[in-house]
DNA sequence: CTGAAAGCGCTTACAG
DNA sequence: CTGAAAGCGCTTACAG
């Protein structure tokens, strides 16, 4: 696949470039970087001969001397399945990469094994393998950035647990706020014996959430409810759910902190005999694909991932910059309903 | 985060190792890449020191010293979401991640944009960013390999389409083979008009298993039945089968080239008051969580996604090692029978 | 077993 | 606007 029968063995250096055009490396170089002190002839000269001999900047040799990678790692903390299976990772890293398309940087996704300090993913970042690091679904406890320098840019999908990350720059919804919403649809329409299946206690997605369905229910005057924790997943919503019912067979509303997970609730419940929202209604999370693609439309809290990937882009950039922004990049949310609740 | 107080803005450098430890930066080299010939006491000073100082080799200067980058590219030809949605990917990916946790390589995802030569990915190829590639979901025209150098590895997931890459490497199944044995199902069953919801044209995949269908009718001695193409999602696999039912209400099975399709298909024919596998049969491909996600568990195609990633690093890496390995790697299928055939 | 030296392919002040 | 030179942080023969 040589280029007009230039038959050597190894892609074409800068180095060649300039002796092929007849200019110095410098110059070759100013072209390349589109910096603008170079003379029109110059210009051409150079240009036909990177097209000719189909020369591309050797990246390696490009960030050793400049110390820039012009890469971003996507640190995702999930087993490659989780990861696969939620839409929520589908539209917020299609949010990011949509964002970074006018950009020159690449994207690096790393399935990180959480809780193991010295990973691959550890050394990735620590080896000058990327410029800054978006981190989502981060766990309590995960420790792949450990040891990085403080001016190391990262930013986080949905705001990190306090304790390990005080100065953390991040994009997120008022988590809290959003499941209060949710919840309250649930009370309007009369329901009085509220449940949650509730994220992972070790991410802020889980807790704050957890409060906002707590809060609701103190602020109609109503008991405390039960709760079952999930991970997201469909199957953690439908074992979830017949704990709940094992529990309480009188449930009759449920805010959920996924609609993954709500699927499952839904599909569990149709089970056992139950109408959905006839005799248990459901209040999902995300608005996502998952909340129209089982038998029951669910209504939901809807919160703009694809728009958070691209502000977590924004964010970095200038942070890559050096330019001054908000630690906390919150984004609405709003309660859509459709059949389920 | 800096260790111990050691206060700098940089990283530790190799030669910064060397002085600490009273070594040469060769004998601090030879001990980070394992190289037996190092004295036990150097061995020991070095170790300590580079544990003290946190000290992470910067990939760039040894990628430019070695022309080696320990990374490989995974490209998938494909638009975030359909990448995200389909269950085969994610097996696929596990498959290769899971057989490269032993190695020292990273992966890193490139979802490529097709038919556009001059793409990110091409540099990305190009510019000495990885040691190798494997692609995933290859359509005929995609030119992101264009101009790269004979001797860089890559490795198919799936047959490339011939004209293009005369001497890839792949792992693949018997498409053909395996179709023709799904769509067998169907007329073993009794049923006699049978259609098929192929995959695109521009792939293997696509192609090979039509052939396939074709040769069970034409071994059977049926007429030739209804094609009509999809692109392996959901949605395509519904607008697909509405297609068919207009073109021939009588049609009586489908061999439907993926599990995500059948799905898609069994809703619309639910939708329109036909029973599954009562009114029409469906065989679907892959096998994989799409099979027994749905209101009826598919009978399907099994083929070993998962293995065939496992498989696709193991050619990839004897190739990276200069070894012998063939160029066609073909895993076996299987019918796996449930409700809807 | 160990070290001095060259070199990987770029960028970046610095002169001119 | 342009070029010579130093330097980025490693690896790798080559001597010893």
């Amino acid at each position: 696949m040589t280029t007009e029968g230039e038959t050597s063995l190894l892609p074409p250096t800068l180095e060649e470039v300039a002796a092929a055009a007849g200019v110095s490396r410098s110059t070759v170089s100013r072209v390349v970087n589109r910096s603008t002190k170079v003379s029109p002839e110059a210009l051409a000269s150079v240009t036909a001969v990177i097209e000719r001999l189909g020369y591309v900047p050797n990246r390696a040799a490009r960030s050793l001397a400049n110390r820039q990678t012009k890469a971003i790692a996507l640190v995702v903390p999930e087993e490659t399945s989780r990861f696969f299976s939620d839409p929520y990772f589908a539209e917020i890293v299609h949010g990011i990469t949509h964002a970074m398309e006018p950009s020159d940087y690449v994207l690096n996704l790393q399935l990180a094994s959480p809780f193991v300090p010295t990973s691959k993913t550890n050394k990735y970042l620590r080896g000058g393998n990327a410029d800054g690091a978006i981190v989502i679904s981060h766990h309590a406890g995960d420790a792949f950035l450990a040891g990085l320098r403080d001016t190391f840019p990262v930013v986080f999908g949905g705001r990190p647990m306090n304790s390990q990350q005080p100065d953390a720059y991040y994009v997120d919804v008022d988590n809290a706020a959003a499941a209060q919403m949710g919840t309250q649809r649930l009370i309007d329409i009369g329901r009085r014996r509220i449940a949650t299946i509730a994220g992972p206690a070790d991410m802020p997605a889980g807790t704050d959430r957890t409060t906002g369905w707590r809060r609701a229910l103190g602020a109609a005057g109503m008991p405390e409810g039960l709760i079952v924790h999930g991970d997201f997943s469909v199957a953690s919503g439908a074992r979830a759910m017949r704990e709940l019912l094992d529990r309480d067979p009188e449930i009759d509303g449920v805010f959920v902190a996924s609609d993954l997970m709500a699927t499952g609730a839904v599909a569990v419940l149709r089970q056992r005999g139950k109408t959905v929202p006839g005799d248990v209604a459901i209040v999902g999370f995300d608005d996502n694909s998952a909340a129209v693609s089982g038998e029951v439309q669910l209504t939901t809290v809807s919160q703009p991932s694809m728009e958070m990937g691209e502000k977590i882009w924004e964010v970095l950039l200038a942070r890559l910059r050096g330019e001054e922004t908000a630690h906390a990049h919150i984004l609405s949310t709003r309660l859509v309903i459709r059949a389920s609740a």
